[in-house]
DNA sequence: ATTCTAAGCTGATATTTGTCATTTTCTATA
DNA sequence: TATAGAAAATGACAAATATCAGCTTAGAAT
């Protein structure tokens, strides 16, 4: 695989900090694989040997609780990395990882990515700078979708993170197809609440949407809609 | 202040990794402060100049929202660090900290750490390897009670949260003494209601309380409580 | 084209949660 | 000890959210 192929992190360039020699290494353990929407990337509990970073796509974190009920807990897209955590700690995973649309993914190897941040120091700070950027990210969803108001309100929150996060395909609409079990998941509520919600949001024009295909009409009044509340 | 009262993290020592200069520095650079209850450590947007441990003592993260609403975002203890993220980024913090009961603070100069975590990988290692821990804490905190249920058992679950963590003083409070208000905003709902629930697990006889002050009379049948929902 | 299935949708009803106005209790301090 | 202010507590009522049963639709598989 050539330089130029290996999927680049967003938060930090996986190379700006590495010597030649790491970076020979890198080129020839890095892959890349192609799986389709509803694939699982890896399972919770599993002891992972590659680190993932989405070159195109989408991916959602999920875990079961004690009821079976299943909670999304991270969505991610082009350039965001999976699998840190597990295979800097050599422990489990703590999410199941799953494709929510046809996804593209290198594959670094767990010893390359290890030996140079026990050798590396500034690679060691930029792994870093990246968790911290992610907690940075989580905060700011409390602002988005997680802070204490209606479900009707966080719901436009979410709508405008994925449109912010994940962009739009052509003629509008959100490029990440969530269900709505997906949203009732993320927002701690019910598939049936979002739909009658998403109903009355239609009704007021402020979106459209075909089955999975959501379209904001109005930005600006989405966000005016947010703020009067 | 001598080596043996430095405080030292929870998740990781200090001094593990540093070269005995940076301990000669990080003995002469430490101080350590008594703050009182309600008093803050550091504001929202500032940017702080020491990363403090706590040696004894409670305090709050906390953020203020568009409506003025208070939004609990993590309860820290003896052994947690605050100010990390401001120190290495040197950019302001993303909460305000304010102590909940009379604290007693580490104060480590940011100097020291910055030039360790630039010379001592193995110090960086040791940095990172905090944060990921703070991050498998948040993953769990979602299944004691930010998970999806009721408030009711949510509030269950805080409160076993509370006494895992903070421990029990004399006669078996809970000794870290939250007001309504207080775990209203860390559960997003009201202090009324809070106080009709915690009413309701007083006539259970599954806690017992005094104004600030609560028990758990049986912790085994609160966690059956929540299992059972 | 037909069947099957998962997801989406609807509406009636039940439960949970929020709001508001008022009262009570505690605590600090004059 | 008196008093003021904050927090806690109550209860009636309103709004938000969940549950459930049944129905529709789109798309995959046959």
């Amino acid at each position: 695989m050539s330089r130029e192929n290996i999927c680049v992190g967003k938060q930090f360039n996986f190379f700006k900090s590495l010597t030649k020699s790491e970076l020979t290494l890198i080129e020839n353990t890095t892959s890349s694989i192609e799986i389709i929407k509803g694939d699982i990337v890896f399972l919770e509990k599993e002891l992972l040997q590659k680190l993932y970073c989405i070159k195109e796509g989408a991916c959602k974190f999920s875990l079961i609780d004690d009821n079976g009920k299943e909670h999304i807990t991270k969505l991610l897209g082009k350039g965001d990395l999976m699998g840190r955590r597990s295979v800097i700690t050599n422990k489990g995973a703590l999410v199941t990882a799953t494709a929510i649309k046809d996804t593209t993914l290198c594959l670094l190897d767990k010893t390359m990515i290890m030996n140079s941040l026990k050798n590396n120091n500034d690679f060691c700070q930029d792994i870093l700078m990246g968790f911290i950027s992610d907690m940075e990210d989580e905060t700011e969803k409390i602002a988005y979708f997680q802070n204490h108001a209606t479900i009707k309100i966080r719901l436009a929150g979410l709508l405008l993170y994925l449109n912010d996060k994940f962009g739009l395909e052509k003629e509008g609409w959100i490029s990440v197809p969530l269900k709505r079990q997906d949203m009732a998941s993320i927002l701690k509520t019910t598939s049936e609440y979002v739909i009658s919600l998403l109903s009355w949001f239609k009704e007021q024009k402020l979106i459209s949407f075909k089955r999975e295909k959501i379209k904001i009409i109005s930005e600006k009044e989405l966000r005016n809609f947010i703020k009067a509340y």
